[in-house]
DNA sequence: AAGAGGCCCTGATAGC
DNA sequence: TGCTATCAGGGCCTCT
């Protein structure tokens, strides 16, 4: 599910529905994910409130009362579940209502507040928790990462730049997070194609014209995906448990062999793999 | 240094 | 029905 849209609606509602909380309780059910989760988790948490959630790219920050953080990436299929509990006062039992969202297995963490809990599910285990002790531990822990694209730095000089003597395509670059943080395989297709440019195109070939319509196509696209409550492929829900319904938009990922849809444009959707990733594109109008 | 490729996992779906 | 192969929204590591 996750790419920067997922990851901001997912934020909005955690943090309007734990912002304030005190964590009274953690389950560790299964410490296996990307990265072991560390057995003094459940300790480090404890009684600390989440004052708010953040989020940078495709991570969620719990920001912690004493100033520490808990980062959690969700992977290719983390989600977040919020349980909430008819009596209060009862966490040490089961006495959660079971959400009929809430998947029967793959449930690694349950953080438990007063009168709900919130519940980590990952069948892939490619996502993960990260203890952070403080703010500078953080800023190092993202440093790798390129800005995202709503950030002013993600500008022209900054873009032309990146490319110059480059040998890679444009679309292995758009999902590098060292370039541009928060852009996943769905928007990269869907970014290219807004700009008529062909995935395949070595990014030392493209011009100011080409860097302008990446950078203004990036914004527009993630914006428009939030503004749509992300995209739900392979059932999706936020964690309210409504679907996102900006599939309904997708102009190219996942439509091979459907017609473009640019007004006049004869073109059919091809897919490719680059580096790996399926792509998607019309080879009429993207040059 | 940059780029290609492989790996970490489970589950859904397609094809036989 | 049941097998196998392929693919999935990410990130990190190694090798050249």
């Amino acid at each position: 599910m996750p790419e920067l849209p997922e990851v901001e609606i997912v934020r909005r509602s955690l943090d309007e529905k734990i912002k304030q909380k005190k964590v009274k309780k953690v389950i560790v059910r299964n410490r296996n994910l990307r990265f072991k989760i560390p057995l003094n988790f459940g300790r480090f948490l404890k009684n600390k409130k989440i004052i708010k959630v953040q989020r940078f790219s495709k991570y969620l920050i719990l920001c912690l009362s004493d100033s520490s953080y808990c980062l959690l990436h969700l992977g290719m299929s983390g989600t977040v579940h919020l349980i909430h509990s008819n009596k209060k006062n009862s966490i040490t039992n089961t006495s959660f209502y079971n959400s009929p969202e809430l998947p029967k297995k793959h449930n690694h963490i349950e953080i438990i507040f007063e009168g709900m809990k919130m519940v980590y599910n990952d069948p892939r285990r490619f996502g993960f928790f990260q203890l952070i002790k403080d703010y500078s531990s953080l800023k190092k822990r993202f440093n790798h990462l390129g800005p995202e694209p709503f950030q002013s730095k993600f500008n022209l000089r900054y873009v032309c730049s990146f490319f110059k003597k480059k040998e890679k395509n444009i679309k292995n670059f758009l999902i590098d997070q060292n370039f541009v943080s928060g852009i996943g395989n769905i928007y990269a297709s869907e970014i290219l194609f807004l700009g008529k440019i062909n995935p395949n195109k070595k990014v030392n070939s493209l011009i100011e014209k080409d860097c302008k319509k990446i950078i203004f196509n990036s914004k527009k696209v993630l914006f428009n995906a939030i503004s749509k409550g992300g995209s739900s492929i392979r059932d999706f829900k936020n964690i309210s448990g409504t679907k996102g319904s900006f599939q309904k938009n997708f102009n190219v990922y996942q439509r091979e062999g459907l017609k473009c849809k640019r007004f006049r444009c004869k073109g059919i959707i091809k897919k490719k793999i680059i580096s790996n990733r399926s792509t998607f594109f019309c080879n009429t109008c993207q040059k």
